[in-house]
RNA sequence: GGGCCGCUAGCUCAAUUGGCAGAGCAGCAGACUCUUAAUCUGCGGGUUGCUGGUUCGAUUCCAGCGCGGCUCACCA
């Protein structure tokens, strides 16, 4: 501690005070373990429904431990509110019951401070679920004091950098994990159950690809070569196509350096699934499904409320053809007749965007700016879940075309709440041709648009072993947990969000 | 990166025109045998984010910086 700590405040010296009085005590300030019957939010579920005759009767009896969250004192007669993280209890301590010993612990206690008591359950007079302690025992000490209990922790700095305070006075942010937690445990259980085999594929990679954005950038020691974080598992999951694996899915970060705010981290949790002898509808059905059962799996319903929304995840979800959503958006927008034609040529679509007031630049082809039109026009608007779908292929190198159609491939999005939940398509198998995007997307990079894609040989030459047709899709974790928790900022639903490192910490 | 807003006690927030920096909760001492935002009495607690400037005097006005929030840009 630097000298400014040096002169510790009433609150630390307190709490010091009490923890040394108990050493003094002969008390084992850090003890290895308490053994419990019971954590507390087993107690609450087993007892939580028993009435005071019927406890009176059974007399039952609990061991458990907690971080004390209430000191309230009356002379003879004393509570402890402890929580085990996830439900709290309340805890009667008699003098007359304890040990001197035990009680004089009880007189050190702070707020925050770690006990396990021992003793029967049995209600108070308010009906409340309480335990008798016989005897209680010091676990550990809570040196800083902690948030107040009535208004809680708001200061959203503080809950991002020290989430541990907010997950001690703040229930619903415990809640917001616990349902991330039955997210991901909900989707992995739906795809196993469908046959699909769960992999870890690179988190480093010589070439960041699968998707068009900045990678980070790192370099391993021993072989002296730069690696980037991924920004998509993709091209090794299609690998594993090829290599015979007919389902498979990928749960777990992709890294991206780009802008931070309440839709994007630069690190966030993506599910990536594939599965062979499929195109791209039968995912719209399959993620009908997936979102549906995971969020009655993990929220006990498909009917969620998003800011002012009420939004339902139950099948079927509306389609709408990328460039029938930007003709129709801009034709309103503009009050005149638009033509899908318009849009498929750069000179028109260029005007298009110029009279919507949309920035364009300069080197971005027709399928790009339509893109962008429709983004602009429709994203925000797109609360319902909505697929996208049919792709400008200029935006989609991995895509695999649309018959007759060189300008469109068979990809879609999928938007719930007013942003992308999902990004999905019948992948590309056709070496040749995915030589000749990955062309283009050199030719973009040397123009000078730093997300364009690499060439990737080694891809090229798994195509060329042979992708049986393959329909993949990656869905946005974060996202979706916003959704179904209804959190307005992606921080909310990610524990450690990145954060500018502060350097005056106390 | 731009724009707007914020930063005051451990927490949540006040502070009039620039005039001694306050409250509630938390804490400490005391009272109280069933409270649960316990109550009652009393008492402590501050480098007002940081650095400068203007001024007799700055939480307040000005400039710069730091961190954050929202938003735009970029993306998923």
């Amino acid at each position: 501690m630097s000298d400014e700590h040096a002169r510790e405040s009433d609150l630390l010296r307190q709490r010091r005070d009490n923890f040394r009085q108990l050493v003094a005590l002969g008390v084992d300030p850090y003890p290895r373990q308490y053994e419990r019957t019971h954590t507390v939010d087993e107690l609450v579920s087993a007892y939580g429904g028993a009435g005071g005759e019927e406890l009176e009767a059974a007399q039952p009896l609990a061991r458990t431990a907690g971080r004390v969250l209430a000191i309230r004192s009356f002379g003879k007669a004393n509570f402890l509110a402890i929580s085990d993280g996830r439900s709290k209890i309340q805890v009667y301590i008699r003098k007359d019951a304890l040990s001197e010993r035990d009680f004089a612990i009880f007189r050190l206690l702070d707020f925050g401070d770690f006990v396990g008591v021992d003793g029967r359950l049995f209600r108070t007079k308010t009906n409340e679920l309480t335990i008798w302690a016989s005897s209680l025992e010091f676990l550990a000490k809570c040196f800083l004091p902690l948030p107040e209990k009535w208004h809680g922790l708001t200061d959203v700095e503080t809950r991002y950098r020290q989430r541990y305070l907010d997950l001690i006075v703040n229930p619903d942010s415990r809640r917001v994990f616990e349902i991330r937690s039955r997210v991901l445990a909900g989707m992995r259980s739906f795809l196993n159950g469908r046959g699909y085999l769960e992999v870890e594929t690179p988190m480093m990679q010589p070439i960041a690809g699968g998707a068009l954005a900045r990678p980070f950038l790192t370099h391993h020691n021993a072989l002296d070569i730069p690696l980037f974080l991924r920004i998509a598992p993709e091209l090794y999951l299609k690998r594993l196509t090829v290599g015979g694996i007919e389902r498979v899915y990928e749960i777990n970060r992709n890294f991206r350096n780009e802008g931070i705010s309440t839709q994007h981290n630069p690190e966030f949790t993506m599910l990536e699934f594939y599965q062979t002898y499929s195109e791209y509808t039968e995912l719209m059905t399959l993620t009908e499904e997936m979102l549906s059962a995971v969020a009655t799996e993990a929220i006990g319903t498909d009917q969620i409320t998003f800011g002012e929304h009420q939004i339902s995840l139950a099948p079927p979800y509306r389609r709408v053809a990328l460039r029938e959503g930007a003709r129709s958006a801009a034709a309103e927008r503009l009050r005149a007749v638009v033509d899908e034609a318009d849009l498929r040529r750069q000179e028109s679509v260029l005007g298009i965007a110029q009279r919507l007031g949309i920035d364009v630049r300069p080197g971005w082809g027709a399928g790009k700016i339509t893109t962008e039109i429709f983004e602009r026009l429709n994203e925000h608007r797109l609360i319902e879940p909505t697929f996208v779908y049919d792709f400008p292929t200029e935006v989609s190198p991995l895509s695999k075309g649309k018959p007759g159609d060189p300008d469109t491939v068979e990809r879609f999005e999928l938007y719930i709440g007013g942003f992308e939940v999902a990004n999905a398509f019948s992948e590309l198998n056709d070496p040749a041709e995915q030589r000749r995007r990955f062309e283009a997307q050199l030719a973009e990079r040397a123009a000078g648009d730093q997300e364009a894609h690499e060439m990737d040989e080694d891809y090229i030459r798994a195509l060329e072993y042979g992708l049986p047709p393959t329909a993949g899709e990656g869905v946005g974790i974060d996202r979706f947990v916003m959704l179904l928790t209804n959190s307005p900022s992606i921080r909310d639903v990610i524990l450690f969000p990145l954060m500018r490192p502060r350097h005056d910490v106390v």
